[in-house]
DNA sequence: ACCATCAGAGTTAATGTTAAAATAGATTTT
DNA sequence: AAAATCTATTTTAACATTAACTCTGATGGT
């Protein structure tokens, strides 16, 4: 940190308490006219820039809050951080972002390092790797302001935010058994979290619908990136012909893609050989051989939402824990069949 | 901000001074052996975490760095901004970051707030509206580290870090020549940023090495998204048949890609009609009805060297002032003619 | 002429931590 | 046995700001 001018300083310069200048500067009253004048000359002559540190110190407020995401380069994150930033950064609160590179331990250190900075709220959502929720209720109990977003974990004392993944999944497996598919696989994310077992949920939802059997060599655990997807992909593949699904249902965008390069890699076409849906609406979805039919997520609404959530328990108004949905859309492209 | 245990509850409990409670969390000499295993036994009960706030306020010294771009869902940026990480977490710094969404107010405000949060050096990539650099000025002269990062504005005092952008513009221009093309247009990026004057720069070197004209008509600004390179497109369509040039040179990829859009339109097509090349690489660019010509910028590494100069700034070691350029690839696809 | 009120200041203390100096007791050196 | 050294600890002060109180002199009403 530089050396920067301080009120003190500001004060001997023209013969006054710090705290006039105090007052003068955060524009308070019992001011006098002239004096102010005076002081917000001198501040501006010297540079002056308040130091939000020894403020934070004394009202125990920083204006920051800490974001700690899986992956930054991963389309729809982005997005979303554009949405906490429209609403934060009306607020005057900055972002102290930390990314985990879906590292469990690069996780719990950020949060570690944010909470020593005292931030006055956190958002997360989850590395895949994430199965301890501990330190997390440790630092929910300690009354740190809390919501989970995307990637959530249920029951720990936090609200949530995310998609309607459970009826999302349903509507988009939905899709393919109305295509006429009766053999349906799944490459789902990760187990242990929400967004893994609601989609998962979902897609049983809609095959019992349908009285369609769920066979269990057809759900294939993948994670949330293209090489998941591509390895899944070659496990469904390694099936006799007549032991394989028709159609498949992946986690998200990311795992479609590593899916499709597989088949396509084995000489299979889509969607005759093997249809698919995917989820997010990736930035390339639409560009694709085959474009991909998937479920839109609104990446900049859950982001305003989830920090709109997270102001709300920071003021102490409606910080009662609740989990939001945010609303999909289906978007068909060639992938299904359409 | 939650209530937190301090030092000194800790050593109340222990019948210590925070002094000695200090030094015991922090790993000093000095401190008995048991009474160190005390200390972080109760510390561990408590829940303490340590106040980074005060700590700052003392060793002046924030551990965050300032990061100030212009959207971050511009694929390019979110590379960028793991690039920094990458090396900031490594030295156990943490990233402040704002997006000026393009806008000058915006972008000074968000350099203001994060001065006064005390961050130990801003790494910024100016907004395509700045115009006025009279802010930056006061901000370096007041010492703060500061390192520009792409788009760069020069002559100020502060080093930048960006990609060879005279040369590789040059070279991609060069390319369009080499496919025999005489009338070649650019559209090129704002004329007050390092970036946008040296592509367009680079293009007429080219154009002059092989002695073909340079049409004021053919170098319409674009900023740096689609709806940019729509409307330049329009505009140069809006020529006479025989006054159009028969290939272009695009600022970036979304500018590219908003060209080709006008384009299409208009019933022309790519690259018989007007041969385009791009510049960045954009996550679509390879998957577009005609795949782009375009020029690949390493982000990831361009942030890490942008990273790495501020550390060294900060740290006082190879703190002068430097423009450091990171090497630009070629990537041909179908747009170009190839 | 007296008291109440008020604007425009100043003073003190507090925020949580750490650097630097001081102290007390034990151990070693001379 | 006195002096020097060392270890474990406490004390004091400083970092920049602000909340809460205090002080001073002017104004105004009775």
């Amino acid at each position: 940190m530089s050396s920067n001018t301080t009120l003190k300083q500001i004060a001997d310069e023209l013969g006054l308490s710090a705290m006039t200048v105090s007052r003068a500067i955060n524009n308070r009253s019992n001011v006098g006219k002239e004096t102010r004048k005076r002081v917000l000359g001198a501040a501006k002559r010297l540079g002056y820039s308040p130091n939000h540190i020894a403020r934070s110190l004394v009202s125990k407020k920083s204006f920051s809050i800490g974001v700690v995401i899986p992956e930054i380069s991963h389309s729809f994150f982005p997005e979303v951080i554009s949405g906490i930033e429209e609403v934060t950064y009306g607020k005057n609160y900055q972002l102290l972002l930390t990314q985990s590179a879906e590292d469990y331990e690069k996780e719990i250190k950020s949060i570690e390092m944010l909470r020593s900075k005292r931030v006055d709220g956190i958002l997360v959502s989850c590395a895949q790797t994430t199965e301890d929720f501990s330190y997390y209720q440790e630092v929910i109990r300690s009354g740190l302001p809390f919501v989970f977003f995307d990637r959530c974990a249920e029951g720990i004392g936090a609200s949530c935010v995310s998609v309607n993944d459970r009826q999302s999944s349903r509507g988009i497996t939905q899709h393919l058994i109305d295509h006429g598919h009766k053999k349906i696989a799944h490459l789902m994310g990760p187990s242990k979290l929400s967004i893994g077992i609601e989609r998962l949920e979902g897609f049983k939802e809609a095959l019992r619908g349908s009285d369609l059997p769920i066979n269990p060599k057809w759900i294939v655990e993948s994670g949330f990136k293209e090489q998941g997807g591509y390895q899944a992909m070659e496990q469904i593949l390694s099936l006799s012909p007549e032991d394989r699904p028709s159609a498949l249902v992946a986690a998200n965008d990311p795992v479609a893609i590593g899916a499709m390069e597989a088949l396509a890699e084995n000489g299979l076409s889509i969607p005759e050989d093997m249809a698919i849906v995917g989820f997010s609406d990736d930035i390339r979805s639409p560009l694709l051989p085959c474009p991909l039919t998937t479920v839109q997520q609104p990446g900049y609404q859950l982001g305003m939402k989830a920090a709109e959530k997270l102001m709300n328990v920071i003021d102490g108004k409606n910080g009662f824990i609740e989990n939001i949905e945010v609303l999909t859309k289906n978007i068909y492209r060639a992938s299904c069949g359409c």
